[in-house]
DNA sequence: TCTGGGGTCCTAGGACCC
DNA sequence: TCTGGGGTCCTAGGACCC
């Protein structure tokens, strides 16, 4: 058996030229532009790797070189991505030769394959890579091997390789090999912290860190390294499992204008916690805290800061849009300090469970049923007409 | 002028229990 | 001088991921 690992190149700027045939050829980049002009790039393409432009700076900064090449700037568009994935996913379950198949994140899946040969394996990834392309127009980066760590580092080869054509196979007898070549800051799982520790143990590349002795790992680095470890070494350890429902959901907005008043600032968080409320009640579950956080601008050294969070229960835990607004409202009132500028806010919520219906059996009363009528009639206008066509006031 | 927005898991330490 | 020996649950913060 074979473990396989599906990236998607460049997602959201693959999804804008696979939406918006116009832009073929063109430097492409995604930012959260906002109406002032804000925002850093989020994805781009080759083209736009091409200029010089990266993943992560302000549009400000690149004024002249966005304009000088005549670079698209798209506006992200999480919906459209969302639903791109997902055809994707949908598509390769129908084709029925991948097993397991799991959405590891928007542009990322992961599966396996039943077969022992890499040269069929071979040609069944680029099968299935071929139906990305045909169905969605997304080009992908496609690796398999022993194991979830060494698919990946297949499919750093698949990207970095022209040779491989988008598709790596790694055998057991080419892993050491391969490895040899993949620098340890490459590797899935080894983050900044990690990869500073394994440099001052000599640890250059992945080889280096699988001939490290097991215990000496198990001493130095927490369970989690040491999982890598192990598939490195080709022992599959890592367990994946579809979480279709979150653990935690989160609203939060970095503001184009700093604000200082406190309604203003009050009906922002209103409206962060009325759509995590709303994400909630989709995937069907209920919370039992909320947690509120304020930041000012870290980057204006000429302004007083101050940055704080604070976090309220709710028993029983609800999915109820007004009382996760009144108690966002509350903590922010707790929060807020008059005279600062406020950059950043939020909304989190935590002690998420499944099934609304059964939590709130014990105490259900007419009212509480009519709140989840009112709730489940919003969220159907919402959803046919638009985002906050019904808003809560 | 302008600087993203989400997630997950692990671990240490505190509060509390017997 | 020395101050038991287990547990559980929760939280904050770190590290990592996309």
């Amino acid at each position: 058996m074979y473990y396989l690992h599906i990236d998607c190149n460049s997602y959201f700027a693959s999804c804008e030229v696979a939406t918006r045939p116009e832009l073929a050829g063109r430097p492409v980049v995604v930012a959260n532009e906002n109406e002032h002009g804000g925002g850093v790039i989020l994805a781009l393409n080759a083209e736009a790797k091409n200029v010089g432009l990266k993943r992560g700076i302000p549009l400000f900064k690149v004024r002249d070189t966005l304009k000088t090449n005549d670079v698209a700037i798209c506006k992200v568009d999480h919906k459209k991505y969302r639903r791109i994935s997902n055809k994707i996913m949908d598509e390769v379950v129908a084709q029925g030769i991948v097993l397991d198949f799991v959405q590891y994140s928007i542009d990322e899946f992961f599966g396996t394959l039943p077969v022992d040969n890499p040269d069929i394996i071979r040609r069944c990834v680029h099968e299935i890579k071929q139906l990305i392309s045909d169905s969605t127009g997304i080009p992908t980066g496609c690796g398999c091997s022993q194991t979830y760590t060494l698919a990946k580092c297949a499919t750093w080869f698949a990207k970095h390789y022209d040779g491989y054509d988008g598709v790596c196979v790694l055998p057991p007898d080419k892993r050491e090999r391969a490895l040899s070549l993949l620098a340890i800051s490459d590797v899935w799982g080894i983050g900044r912290q990690t990869r500073r520790k394994l440099e001052q143990m000599g640890v250059a590349t992945a080889l280096d860190f699988t001939h490290l002795p097991q215990n000496r790992v198990e001493q130095t680095f927490n369970t989690a390294t040491l999982h890598t470890y192990l598939e490195l070494c080709g022992t599959p350890t890592i367990q994946l499992e579809s979480h279709s429902r979150r653990k935690s959901i989160m609203q939060s907005h970095t503001f184009a204008v700093m604000i200082e008043n406190r309604d203003e600032l009050s009906s922002e968080v209103a409206r962060f916690a009325a759509r995590c409320a709303e994400s909630l009640r989709k995937q069907g579950s209920v919370c039992r805290s909320v947690t509120v956080f304020v930041n000012t601008n870290r980057y204006r050294d000429d302004l007083a800061q101050y940055h704080n969070d604070a976090t309220a229960k709710l028993n029983p835990p609800t999915a109820d849009s007004p009382t996760l607004i009144r108690t966002a409202e509350r903590l922010l009132t707790q929060l807020y300090r008059p005279g600062y500028q406020y950059k950043r806010a939020g909304v989190v919520l935590t002690g998420i469970s499944g099934d609304a219906g059964q939590q709130l059996d014990l105490f259900t009363s007419e009212n509480d049923e009519r709140r989840r009528r009112l709730m489940d009639v919003t969220d159907k206008l919402n959803r046919r007409f638009g985002d906050e066509t019904v808003t809560f006031g």
